[in-house]
DNA sequence: GTGTCGCATTGATGCAGGTCAATCGGGCGA
DNA sequence: TCGCCCGATTGACCTGCATCAATGCGACAC
């Protein structure tokens, strides 16, 4: 499942500008390099389980995991989204309280948990790029949190498909606000029913609606082409023309 | 709604040791003084409006204030609940997402922001033990994610009760895990009914559920009485006795 | 090609919680 | 003391999503 890589330099890395280390100067930087290792860890695979103790903390390199709970009872609920550039762990919890798993092929820089932390003590360009991305991720729950408390199955998935194209957007740095787009989906209908609280079938039948309703295509169940975003954003706003939040 | 308090020294602070400002030392602390100030928000008061700018960041040092959406056709959620010692507002972002409404007369040692930014800047120690808190909001925040996306009803309740007996027992240091309680409810049906994203009607028929099985008693709407806290938690376990979550 | 395995879709039906509406009841001002 | 107001409760009914079950369909082995 963990695969040890050769070690690359922070220089050539592709999330060197938005990870954790954004902000670090040179001298921050070899001090990561000297602690840092590249692992893989393969689709399906574990990269943390809730209460287990962790060693490392790391940066999603290439990849997509999440982040969820099981309930007893098989219920399963996910709580957060990792893509390349997302930080894992944290400094001062020696466990996680939820389940990680990779859902593609997983690539991680890691590094050994107590370095870090004193990594994180002597460096506040790290400390503070870290409190930036917790309070960003605290944002992204907190809109999850209104999804899931208020919106309608149909509200889920629109924005679903929202989030990802925006994320996308962002990454090539285009403005994706109207015209047609192109969705590779990261997660198979049982993971997106379970980012959205529905279940599969719910998902899957809203992903029809949507369909016969001209929003989007579906040339394979894992990839969505919406002929006009903007469409899809209309679908977010009440009769008014205001977005609903 | 603001009303302008006389200084009190950090010292005699009722949140000094699980603020913010927990881990300053004493020349942080007399930093803090002279940049701080208390007002008190009315019952009903708007803290923050979201998208609104900051001018101040503050700590909660009494009273009880909700953070929420509202969308545009009436819908809302709560995604955060305010208490002594909880903080408001972020260094780095000028603006909150969401509303923050003081649901009861609330008190707030602020500081002006950009003041406060520079302070973390600064001071680690306030820096690290602000990280501390957020990362535990966020843990909140995903526990909140899975209670709105995959709990019932009576769970919901029923969570929401232990978590304020939760509350209230880690303030007085006792462990509250069996045994009689007696519950001050800080928020409305309406407002509990947000903050688990059901109805005020669902969550209503709830609290008369839990009663009629003798999980609690109403002595007011506002009070509940729990003759034997390890009852309620078994609700929360599955028939094999395993926590649910 | 054909079997099969794992996801996804579709259909039929049930029910938890929402909606709409009436009533209750405690607090408070006149 | 009375009447009013506002939050809470209760009842009747409805609906959106879950559940249970069958079918479709692409990938892959043989």
């Amino acid at each position: 499942m963990n695969i040890r890589l050769a070690k690359t330099s922070c220089l050539d890395c592709p999330i060197r500008h938005r990870a954790v280390c954004a902000e670090c100067d040179d001298a921050e930087l070899a001090l990561l390099e000297t602690i840092k290792s590249y692992v893989t860890v393969t689709k399906g695979g574990s990269i943390a389980e809730a209460g287990e103790t962790l060693t490392h903390v790391s940066s999603v390199v290439a990849g997509c995991a999440t982040i969820s709970r099981t309930l007893a009872d098989g219920r399963r609920q996910m709580v957060g989204l990792l893509l390349p550039s997302d930080f894992i762990g944290r400094p001062g919890r020696a466990s996680s309280a939820f389940d990680i798993e990779a859902v593609s092929d997983v690539t991680l820089c890691r590094f050994e948990r107590r370095a870090f932390e004193k990594l994180v003590r002597s460096s506040p360009n790290v400390a503070r790029r870290l409190l930036t991305m917790t309070l960003d991720e605290l944002d992204v729950a907190r809109d999850w949190q209104v999804l899931l408390g208020r919106l309608t199955a149909r509200e889920r998935v629109v924005r679903f498909l929202l989030s990802l194209i925006r994320r996308e957007a962002q990454e090539d740095g285009s403005d994706q606000r109207s015209g047609p787009v192109e969705l590779e989906l990261p997660l198979s209908r049982e993971a997106i029913a379970d980012y959205l609280g529905l279940t599969i079938e719910t998902t899957s039948r809203q992903f029809t609606a949507l369909r016969k309703d001209g929003l989007i295509r579906t040339p394979t169940a894992r990839s969505v082409s919406v002929p006009d975003v903007s469409l899809l954003i209309l679908e977010t706003m009440d009769d008014d023309g205001a977005p609903i939040a």
